[in-house]
DNA sequence: TTAATATGTTTAATATATTAACCACTTAAA
DNA sequence: TTTAAGTGGTTAATATATTAAACATATTAA
């Protein structure tokens, strides 16, 4: 999880502006400030007030994870060919990677294959997001916090990364 | 998308807080504000500067996105048994969801299959977020933004969902 | 009990954000 | 040209946030 140590509020709130082709004022009056707020928040001269700046997104509109949570996107990758896709795993649990800059993504993609009785190990995992996925072939058993259990093809799972958890292959393919 | 019309800022800080064990007075000392400053801002009687909320996010620590982005989460739903994915495509494709109830998950898992020739039409689509996927079996035709790409078995994209997009299957299976 | 150390809250003084009115400049129409 | 309306930027006055120091209460130790 990135940290916003310096993130960049007047640069970000101009660049989301323009987005939206509105002057200072036009997004002034729409948020019920004056058009001098907008340009002080935009040189970095003032910090502005969760509320003000609340205000000013309503104008947009933008919503608050929306305005801090993207990030100013470089140029964008779309297509990953199979070769493309990192291996991060071991002989014996394969964990495709798609992408290798993942900071700054939302998502995660992993193509995961399980050996016959593989497991992730007893020490179960911890990261900061979301997970979840759907069996496409074999059994995988899945743990989450206190809870277990078998997936067979077309079974999924979702949870809070944030759980411990841990995969087991325990079918024979 | 959630628009933040209505965050209470106050209460999320103290949740927050309490979710990391700090007193008012601990997490000031380490985000470089008063005690008082916590207490204003907990008790809603002032809308902070986003400089000092960054500030006292920085002694938790936490980010922006995960202060307004998280929602206060009821109980998860972890595991999804296959009858339980909730089909919503029709006859050629079908997308079946993970999970019924989608509003404030970060993530929207589809297990997606398309009937050859299928196609998601020529308007293109367009939602905010990032979606991406592997394929499985078969041929797949992604279009997004200006880009046009055939995958097959192993191959992947990912994209920032609001760029127009659209998948046809182009194989035989 | 008393003393010491926590807790969250309040308030006068100070620092900062926001407004209202202006400036300097550009563009388009008369 | 002149006029009018647009752009972003500036500044004194005002509103608000933040600090520093106090208050009130609870808990623990002696």
């Amino acid at each position: 999880m990135a940290l916003d140590t310096d993130f960049d509020v007047g640069a970000r709130l101009s660049e989301v502006r323009k987005m939206h082709h509105m002057s200072q004022r036009a997004l002034a009056k729409r948020a019920g400030v004056t058009n001098g707020t907008i340009s002080l928040i935009e040189q970095n001269r003032v910090s502005p007030s969760v509320s003000s700046l609340r205000k000013v997104l309503q104008g947009l509109p933008m919503s608050f994870s929306d305005f801090f949570g993207l990030e100013t996107a470089p140029r964008q990758e779309v297509f990953f060919a199979a070769p493309d896709l990192l291996e991060i795993g071991d002989s014996h649990i394969s964990y495709r990677q798609l992408g290798r800059d993942l900071a700054g993504r939302a998502l995660q993609i992993l193509h995961e294959r399980y050996a016959p009785g593989s497991d992730t190990g007893h020490a179960m995992l911890r990261h900061e997001s979301e997970e979840g996925g759907v069996v496409i072939r074999g059994n995988l058993e899945v743990t989450v916090g206190g809870q277990r259990r078998v997936l067979g093809p077309g079974d999924a799972y979702y949870f809070d990364s944030r759980l411990p958890h841990r995969f087991r292959n325990v079918g024979k393919q």
